[in-house]
DNA sequence: CAAAATTAATTAAACGATTAATTGTTGGCA
DNA sequence: TGCCAACAATTAATCGTTTAATTAATTTTG
C-alpha cells in the first residue's frame, strides 16, 4: 500500500492545499484526454501527461492509482458524458429518412464542435483493431444508438420512403463515416488543399448538401 | 558500424541459405506489414514481428538496419506500389460527376479488396495526428491524387454538371470517408448488427447506391 | 496565542520490466 | 579455408510504478 492513500473523495480537513484554485484532478483529466486523443492511449507515457500538466508523474498515481484507472476516469468523466446527448436527439428526430439522417449528421456535428478531441479518439481507439475504448463503448453506446437509428431507417424503408437500394444498417455506417472521417482528417485536408476554409461548419454543411441534393445538378434518377 | 553490413541488395553468392526458398527479406516485410496494420507501427515490438516470422529480432536489424528503416522499406516496397494503380484509374475516368465518383469509389474498393491491410493502416497511421506514415504520403500520394480528383470535380461544377451546393475539394473528402471508414470499421459493424453479410462487396455496392440514388425513394429536389 | 503535532499535496529518486539496438559467436556451404 | 546467414548474450533507453523525503496548510497543545 502507498504511504498516503489516494483520496477517492477529496476530504478537505487539513494538509497542503492544491496549487491551483481549479481542481487539479479535473485538469489532469483534461490534459490526459488531449494526449490520448492526439497520440493514442497506449502510446502516451504518463511522463508526457505529467509534463503537459506541469507536475511529476507521481501525481497521476496519487490521484488515479495506475494508468488503467486513469483511462477509466477519462472514459467515465469525459467521454461518456460527452456522448450522452446523442440519445435524446435521435429519439425526437422525424421519421423521414432525410430528416432522420440530417438530425444524426447535425448531432455528430454538434458533438464534434463541442468536443474536438472526439474524432481522433474515436478513429484511433474505437475504429482500429485493438483500440482501448472498443470494449467499453460496446457496452454503453454501440448496442443502442446504431440499432435504434437502423430500426428507424428500416421502418422508413418498409413505408417506401427510403431508396430501395439502401440497407438500413449500412446507411448508418455510411452516415458515421461521412461525418466522423472528414472531421478527424480535417488537418490533413487543410494541408493537402492548402485551404483554411475547411472548418467543421463547412464540413457539416457540405455533408448535408450531399445527402439532400446528391451529386448531379439535376435530380438524380431523372435523366436528361 | 555493425559487424556484417546489411545487404541492401540480397546478393546470393555464398554462405548459409535462407531457411525458406522464398526470400526471407520479403517474408519479413509481409509479416511486419501485417503487424503494423493490426497494432500500429509504434505499438509493434520488433520481437513480435520476429516471432511471427520465426526468426530472432537480430535478423530484422540485419536486413533492415533499425526500426525506422524497416518502416521505410514497408512503405517503399509495399504501401506505395499498392497505391500506384489509383493514379491511372483516375486519369482515364469519365468527366461526369457520377462516373468520376463511381470510378473513385470502385478504385478504393478494388484497392481494399486486394490489400485488406490498407484501411486500418490508413486510418491509424495517416488519419491520426502523429501517424507515422503521414509525412511520407504527403510527398507521394496526397499532393497529386486528391487535387487531381478535385480539379475534375471543379471542371464538372463549372460546366453545371455538379450539384452547386457541393465543394469539389470537400466532395473528395466525403468520398474517401464514405469508402475507407466503413471498410476499416467492418469488424465493428458486423458485431454491432450481429450480421455476417456486411462484407466488402456489400459495402461497395451500398456506397454506390447511396451516391447514385440519394436517400429518398423519389428523386430528391422534387417534393411530393 | 504561539509552538508543536498532524495531515494533505507535491517532489525527487529509484526499481523492475520491457524494448531497441549492438556485439560476439556458431554453423554450414562453396 | 573463407564467407555469411543465423543466433545468443549484452547494453542502453524508456516506461510504469513505488518509495521516501519535502512543503504548506490546518489542528492541537502548552
Amino acid at each position: 500500500m502507498t504511504r498516503a492513500k489516494p483520496p477517492a473523495k477529496p476530504r478537505r480537513a487539513a494538509g497542503r492545499p492544491a496549487r491551483d484554485e481549479r481542481d487539479l484532478r479535473a485538469h489532469l483529466l483534461d490534459v490526459a484526454l488531449a494526449r490520448f486523443a492526439r497520440d493514442g492511449i497506449g502510446a502516451t507515457p504518463l511522463r508526457a501527461i505529467a509534463a503537459d500538466a506541469g507536475v511529476t508523474p507521481a501525481m497521476l498515481h496519487y490521484y488515479f492509482g495506475d494508468k488503467a484507472q486513469l483511462k477509466q476516469a477519462v472514459i467515465d468523466e469525459r467521454l461518456l458524458p460527452a456522448l450522452a446527448p446523442m440519445r435524446e436527439r435521435l429519439a425526437q428526430a422525424g421519421g423521414e429518412p432525410a430528416a432522420l439522417a440530417g438530425s444524426f449528421v447535425r448531432g455528430i456535428g454538434a458533438l464534434v464542435a463541442a468536443h474536438p478531441w472526439l474524432p481522433p479518439l474515436w478513429v484511433r481507439e474505437v475504429l482500429c483493431e485493438g483500440g482501448e475504448l472498443r470494449e467499453v463503448l460496446f457496452h454503453h453506446l454501440l448496442p443502442s444508438l446504431p440499432q435504434l437509428l437502423a430500426q428507424r431507417f428500416a421502418a422508413a424503408k418498409a413505408a417506401g420512403a427510403l431508396n430501395p437500394g439502401l440497407d438500413p444498417r449500412l446507411l448508418v455506417v455510411s452516415l458515421v463515416g461521412l461525418t466522423l472521417f472528414p472531421a478527424a482528417g480535417a488537418p490533413i485536408w487543410r494541408r493537402v488543399f492548402q485551404a483554411d476554409d475547411l472548418g467543421p461548419g463547412a464540413l457539416l454543411d457540405h455533408t448535408l448538401a450531399l445527402l439532400e441534393g446528391g451529386l448531379g445538378s439535376r435530380p438524380s434518377g431523372v435523366s436528361a
